[in-house]
DNA sequence: GACGAATTGGACAAGAGTGTCTAATTTTGT
DNA sequence: ACAAAATTAGACACTCTTGTCCAATTCGTC
């Protein structure tokens, strides 16, 4: 809004940068502490702002609290169609182009600050806010799971996979990929590299072996390698 | 809750009974209001029994969260190693057995009411008692993934599975045959039977597409025709 | 029927948190 | 530099909740 008015460094500090600053930090609290145990002086506080100014811009914790779920939302869909929009339409190595994919999407959209922040905030508190958690619904996992069944329905028409059902395919290309951070996710940590390129690995390699043709060179080798035949 | 006055049926009802409906109850409103919503009153009023009571059998709010837990670990540990003892390891029809251990798993171990409430509340609370999840960790998945992980094994090894990595397969197998039950998880319901065995039907498919052997005829058959083979 | 233990309902103090208000101070725009 | 707007710190009323105490009642057992 009032940008770029100071001479240099941080034009937008005072009005917008606090109000960012208070929902980033009520994210944070909401997510450690839950919605009834969130404390507004401790958002205030971590928000590095005093608490009237909490109430003066969100004038609520319910709206303060709507206000975070909605910027989460957002920035999340955004983060997932963006990674979306990299998939490898035309993939030179399909195995490594789809465990590159399969990173990206773990990295940037399911295991990042956003990501975990969103997700515990739903899993706490989506049943006490009905119309704020459908909006959610409509917008995340149903688009992405869509988007990623045509990208996967694309690549079978381009002889690549063996797809009959594209949206189950993506349903459990996802669920493949995230099959080995599971109990990271429950104790709400952030997984490292590491584990992340295993699961990865070892869900895109999973994948190919139900999806891939055998026309894939390595692929065909590893597969008959594996299954003997 | 004046049941069974009468000369015999259930003759341990007050104590222990009475203690039993706390904690129930008490598992139902933490996991609906989280540990800091939770209202001791509305938790007496559920179990049909005065507040005073509540703090006469467990003392205190966290005392009570921890029997509640160590409740539903327990209980929920004993149904998955039930479960697991019914895995097929002389399978007639390899697909329609595993189909089968699925819809059990899935229904008796991971979507009814102790395993949601549970699931729930290591993820809301999981970080404010490490220990209490420590515990869990070590009973629960670690057991459960070693324990499937065997009886992979032992498929693969009498000829029905190709698997290079029994826990790499077992943590798979549980994240396809949930693949399609991700949604209804996150909005904290119960998803009905119709859903619970498509997820399974189509896990089961996916998994033995990646990891059957061709010799299983129908399968091998099945696969053929998908894949052109 | 009687005795002891458990249960009940209610009152209670203590503490914590929300949301409001106000006066003083700082920041922003002109 | 000046005026308007925003921010701050503190006090405040109000509500809610926890945990304790107690007298009356009920329940299980002998």
């Amino acid at each position: 809004m009032k940008l770029g008015v100071s001479p240099d460094t941080f034009p937008p500090r005072s009005h917008e940068a606090k109000r960012i600053s208070v929902v980033g930090a009520a994210a944070s609290v909401f997510c450690r502490e839950g919605f009834a145990g969130a404390n507004i002086d401790l958002i205030a506080a971590e928000a590095g702002v005093s608490r009237q100014t909490v109430y003066n811009h969100h004038g609520d914790k319910e709206k303060l609290f709507v206000a975070v779920v909605r910027d989460l939302t957002e920035r999340c869909n955004a983060g997932i169609f963006a990674t979306i929009a990299t998939f490898p339409d035309q993939p030179g190595n399909l195995e490594a182009d789809l465990i590159g994919f399969a990173m990206r999407m773990n990295r940037n959209c399911i295991c990042n600050r956003d990501g975990r922040f969103l997700r515990k905030l739903i899993q706490t508190e989506g049943e006490r806010y009905p119309e704020l958690f459908a909006e959610w619904r409509e917008q995340g996992p149903g688009r992405t799971w869509s988007a990623l069944a045509a990208r996967f329905a694309r690549l079978a028409y381009a002889g690549h996979l063996a797809i009959k059902d594209p949206d189950v395919a993506a349903r459990q290309f996802l669920a493949l990929i995230n099959a080995e951070l599971q109990i990271s996710f429950m104790l709400g940590g952030m997984p490292d590299d590491e584990e992340v390129l295993q699961s990865a690995t070892n869900g895109v390699r999973t994948f190919l072996s139900a999806f891939g043709r055998q026309k894939s060179a390595s692929h065909a080798a590893r597969k008959s390698a594996l299954v003997g035949a």
